[in-house]
DNA sequence: GAGACGTGAGGCAACATCTGTCTCATGTTC
DNA sequence: GAACATGAGACAGATGTTGCCTCACGTCTC
């Protein structure tokens, strides 16, 4: 990603990792533990694999969201009701976190402790990442008008960034339709024109 | 078991530890997850289990083997041929342990690394437990003049049950009926007249 | 109310583990 | 041989864990 390494090695160890916060969670899952499980010694992790644990943590989540982006991508293609765009996507993403404890476990900040600081931390990186991936869309719409004066990609982004978060982690279990109503009514406002 | 305390805390406990070593592994598995698996805080557990970790794991231990004799007496009921019933009840153990991941953790050295010497420390208890389970049986076999003079529990159950841990973790996957062979021509020989 | 009781919170010292970085010896690959 | 990657292992410092303790709080019974 940041050239960390040859990209063989690198997705060696993310996999790796991954595989380790799924078998025991991240939490419990040590540096020694993704080095064993990427076929290494925990040296030559260090070595191919700068930040250490915290960045490991990182790499795992950005990835999946990254796949996320991917998935949402192929779907949302031909799409073109800008606001049902939105609001679908939305639901995607709170979707797709809730069938990945992993993803999750990493957002949730009573559940893991510490690990939350790790994604919150860097949570400029994190935003970045899906800044980045949805400025081709946003600028389309924006040429196009559809989007209201004054809004950004980052700023946009931030906003429903804390919006699915906030639903992910929420105990108010909404059906997908009241969901998509509270979206329609009181998110979209603000970005569409 | 040893009147550790009343039942109901004493039960609670061993099913969160199971839950636990299940869900963690047993070598990542903390009192303080148990604890809280429990639904109490840790120094309830340390009141009402005294022992603690090591006590832990060996309780969950003796209850899955106390479990398999449940298992094999039903089973085993009516069986008249004792060397068939001798090698059923060796054949479905290696079946057990190997079906249930959680006992083949407490066994293996090299899985654990530390735990095994939990169960070694107390491997006369384990030995006692499966020994007061057998006797019965072998008191009526030995009666029936079935067994070769000599032969007592305690010794008949450690040779079997060495010779358990040795197929339940050996690399050399036989069959099933390739382990009956072997266990009629090399270790019934040693406790049948 | 007074006392007995079980519990959770939290302190505590001893110990174990984990992290991140080193160095050194041993292969591999040119 | 030289450059390189690797594993083993040492290391200090941080963090977690264990087993025990005391204390305050609530809940019973008398």
């Amino acid at each position: 990603m940041v050239a960390n390494a040859p990209a063989t090695s690198y997705e060696r160890i993310v996999d790796a990792a991954e595989e380790c916060f799924a078998r025991f969670g991240v939490a419990k899952t040590t540096v020694e533990d993704v080095a064993l499980s990427a076929g290494m010694s925990r040296a030559t992790l260090y070595r191919n694999f700068g930040g250490g644990r915290d960045e490991l943590i990182l790499a795992v989540f950005l990835r999946d969201v990254s796949r996320f982006f991917d998935q949402i991508t192929e779907r949302l293609t031909g799409q073109l009701d800008v606001p049902a765009a939105v609001v679908d996507g939305i639901v995607d993403a709170v979707v797709f976190i809730r069938h990945e404890p992993r993803i999750a476990g990493l957002l949730a900040p009573e559940v893991v402790g510490h690990t939350q600081t790790v994604v919150n931390q860097a949570s400029e990186r994190v935003l970045r990442l899906c800044a980045d991936r949805v400025r081709p869309y946003f600028s389309l719409a924006q040429e196009a008008g559809l989007l209201r004066p004054g809004t950004e990609v980052e700023g946009a982004v931030e906003f429903l960034f804390r919006i699915i978060a906030s639903l992910s982690l929420s105990p108010l279990t909404r059906t997908d339709e009241e969901t998509r109503h509270f979206l329609r009514t009181y998110v979209l406002p603000s970005l569409i024109a």
